[in-house]
RNA sequence: GCCCCCAUCGUCUAGAGGCCUAGGACGCCGCCCUUUCAAGGCGGAGAUCACCGGUUCGAAUCCGGUUGGGGGUACCA
């Protein structure tokens, strides 16, 4: 059954895919998908001077790549322009908003306001200094037509100020139930179109969210004390007011308002990060939200199923790191073969131009590697931390080559003996399972202890106390790379002593 | 300052008057498995449900106040 739910994100182009904003996102996704409704893509650019075309891009892809996906929006990052409320870019709206001006203008529901920026700020200052609240005298609500004429004489264009009605606005939020705020606290009439004649964010998100149909506006907590400057605006409008719903803020650890100065806010820094979409997805959409039963671990579309906005949290939660890494780590855990190998590749390709590693791996090796490594993985990235010694070369530290209850000497014998073992070995049959009973029966003859061998030869071959299991390596590694190395080891070991 | 919102383990949360001596997950600590590291299994510590007062036979759940935290107070979005 179709549903005439319609919600939007609408995102401004001042700054990368933000945490926040992809929240909000999927928040109106999952409400949308859930009800069957329609889920809108609108660019707010209109403040020129922040916004560009590479935040623009880097916005819609983020989006994309979370999963999130809409049914209209505007023409960018390789999209056709779709619905019929086109265009979704409010630069391309501005006869829109001009004419809504002018309506309100014409019925005196808004005014022309000339006072300058200068003369607003020592307004502004004489109030603080009387301890009164912020707000704006109304100077310019009852200019005579003369005055008027006067000030348009002097060059001022003058900007558009609303009339704020008096009295309690009051709406019944989805998340937070019934919210009313007198007018008295709105700051006074406020400006919807600047002198430059461009038009402000409270005024454009209103004339559009009409125009588009919206029927409920799902967005931050930061919001509310805007809410009611929107309802007056649709009254004006002679609009009917959409259901409006503010979802908990994502904090700092410290928790404040999550910020770039405190937390990394930027969705793409995650993604180079190695976070898949899943373990995004699912994150952000347990932080503030919950399907009220025992899952932790779910896909977008369990959480679409699953999803009802009367269960969000009103309290802001804050971001946990750990428990995304843990996320993570559970989905790398159920990707398949293929698609963990796909994603893997970019993180070593980029680990090789970066020169982390001296070679990148081919998709082969990278799949028969898939055992050793995906139970350790915490983030695609973390490729290189748990397998980099296979694409890179040691340079042995003899401090660093020693188990813990060995000294040089005995770790010489250790690794003299098993590197003979091992070229012993039939090179046909260089296999992990193959390859463990000589050593263990090296150990035996020898009376050592299986783990100070074994680390030994792990450290002597991978330069690292930590890896995946032993004998998998020197199969990862070959027996001519893992003999060489024994025989760096060895090196390094008789120059120091 | 003024307005508004919020308040359950360190963190994310379950909980919509009796099922709660408050459940799960992350993190932390043990144990098991084990050649290291992980993963996995088992167990543990951790919340007098911010506080005070009310309503009720009975309150984490309802009401009021206090305290604490947060958000907003632009010709930014």
């Amino acid at each position: 059954m179709p549903s005439d739910i319609r919600v939007r994100i609408a995102p401004s182009p001042t700054g990368p895919l933000h945490i926040g904003t992809a929240r909000a996102a999927l928040f109106n996704y999952l409400f949308a998908r859930h009800t069957g409704g329609t889920f809108l893509l609108r660019l707010e650019d209109t403040d020129v001077a922040r916004s560009t075309a590479a935040y623009e891009r880097d916005i819609l892809d983020g989006l994309h790549w979370l999963g999130i996906t809409w049914d209209e929006g505007p023409g960018v990052a390789g999209l056709e322009e779709a619905g019929p409320y086109a265009p979704y870019r409010q630069m391309q709206r501005l006869d829109t908003y001009a004419a809504a001006a002018e309506e309100l203008l014409a019925k005196d529901l808004a005014y022309r306001c000339y006072c300058t920026p200068d003369e607003l700020a020592a307004e502004r200052h004489d109030r603080e200094v009387a301890k009164l609240p912020a707000a704006y005298s109304g100077r310019c609500a009852r200019l005579s037509a003369d005055e008027r004429a006067a000030f348009e004489a002097e060059g001022r264009r003058g900007a558009i100020r609303f009339r704020v009605r008096p009295g309690v606005v009051g709406w019944n939020d989805l998340v937070r139930d019934r919210v009313e705020i007198d007018t008295a606290n709105l700051g006074g009439d406020f400006v919807i179109v600047r002198a430059d004649g461009n038009p402000l964010y409270h005024f454009t998100v209103v004339v559009d969210d009409a125009a588009m149909q919206i029927s409920h506006v799902i967005r931050g907590e930061d919001h509310i004390s805007n809410t009611p400057k929107h309802i007056l605006l649709f009254e004006a409008l002679g609009h009917p007011v959409p259901v409006f719903g503010h979802l908990p803020l994502i904090l700092n650890p410290d928790g404040t308002k999550m910020s770039k100065r405190k937390s990394q806010t930027a969705v793409a820094d995650y993604i180079a990060q190695g976070f898949t979409r899943e373990a995004l997805v699912n994150y952000f959409a347990f932080l503030g939200w919950s399907p009220g039963t025992e899952d932790d671990v779910l896909t977008l579309e369990e959480v679409v199923e699953r999803f009802d906005l009367e269960k969000v949290q009103k309290g802001g939660a804050r971001f946990d790191r750990e428990r995304l890494e843990w996320l993570n780590g559970q989905w790398i855990r159920r990707l398949d073969d293929a698609d963990l190998v796909a994603r893997l590749l970019p993180f070593t390709d980029a680990a090789a131009v970066a020169g982390q590693i001296v070679r990148a791996p081919s998709e082969e090796e990278l799949t028969a590697l898939l055992p050793l490594v995906r139970e350790r993985l915490s983030t695609l990235a973390s490729i290189t931390d748990v397998a980099g010694f296979l694409w890179r070369d040691l340079s042995p530290d003899p401090a660093a080559l020693l188990p813990k209850r060995w000294d040089a000497a005995m770790t010489i014998d250790g690794l003299t003996a098993a590197r003979e073992a091992l070229a012993a070995h039939d090179p046909v049959t260089w296999e992990a399972d193959e390859l463990e009973p000589p050593l263990r029966a090296l150990v035996e003859a020898r009376g050592w202890r299986a783990g100070d061998l074994f680390m030994a030869i792990r450290m002597a071959v991978t330069g690292q106390a930590a890896t995946p299991p032993l004998f998998d390596v020197l199969v990862a590694l070959g027996r001519d790379r893992t003999l060489a190395r024994l025989d760096d080891a060895l090196a390094a070991l008789g120059a120091a002593g």
